[in-house]
DNA sequence: ACATATCATCGTAATATTGCAATATTACTT
DNA sequence: AAGTAATATTGCAATATTACGATGATATGT
């Protein structure tokens, strides 16, 4: 037991919940927060800003990343990155369409 | 180790975090679709839509509760309840607000 | 009252997540 | 080539989540 039975959802319902999963942390939250506040890419501050220790603020990153929510080149020093804007807007869409087709006819 | 860090981020990004928090299992996402596309309240047949056993359910519904998304009677037989309007339409106007200030003014 | 149906709670096993220290890797600089 | 700065990976401890069997509580039907 104990993890997650994915096989018995369906592809919609598996992918809003593990986008989901990526936003369920307070961190995850602040990062692209903060991505989207700087006026171009983000290089190197997060770690200062967000609080928590450089391998904790990479691996949050990763969880991002890996839903394609990041863009930029991962490779050397200074590394350079920001929101990939087709796919936030992909992701609002699978929200939005999520919350407007529950539709609340009762009591 | 271990726990989240709650104390270092805003009540904002906590309170969206832990609303994604209850989104982020595919279960709790099919049972607010199944019960949405009930005509009224929905009485007991959620384990048997769902496929996982009555305890398991139990459980996704009180964290689907907690953050006040239920209404009706949650006690004794025949236990029926739908979804709340209010409190959804806050839900999607968290998640609506926080998709659209994030702007993606990069690459 | 008794049986039955329905939902909640408890206890527990399995698995996942979070966070960090230590270390490795990568690329730039001198 | 050696040093340095930035990010990734590894390994581990602490905590959280998921799932279910067993049991408990409450309401309804006979």
């Amino acid at each position: 037991m104990g993890a997650t039975k994915t096989e018995i959802f369906n592809p919609t319902q598996n992918e809003l919940a593990s986008v989901a999963k990526v936003l369920a942390h307070p961190a995850r939250v602040a990062i692209l927060q903060y991505i989207s506040k700087q006026e171009g890419c983000i290089c190197n501050d997060l770690v200062d800003v967000i609080g928590l220790s450089q391998p904790t603020i990479s691996q949050h990153l990763n969880e991002i990343k890996k839903i394609g929510l990041l863009k930029g080149t991962f490779e050397g020093k200074n590394l350079c990155y920001c929101i990939h804007k087709e796919k936030w807007a992909e992701l609002q869409q699978l929200f939005h369409a999520f919350f407007t087709t529950i539709n609340q006819n009762c009591c």
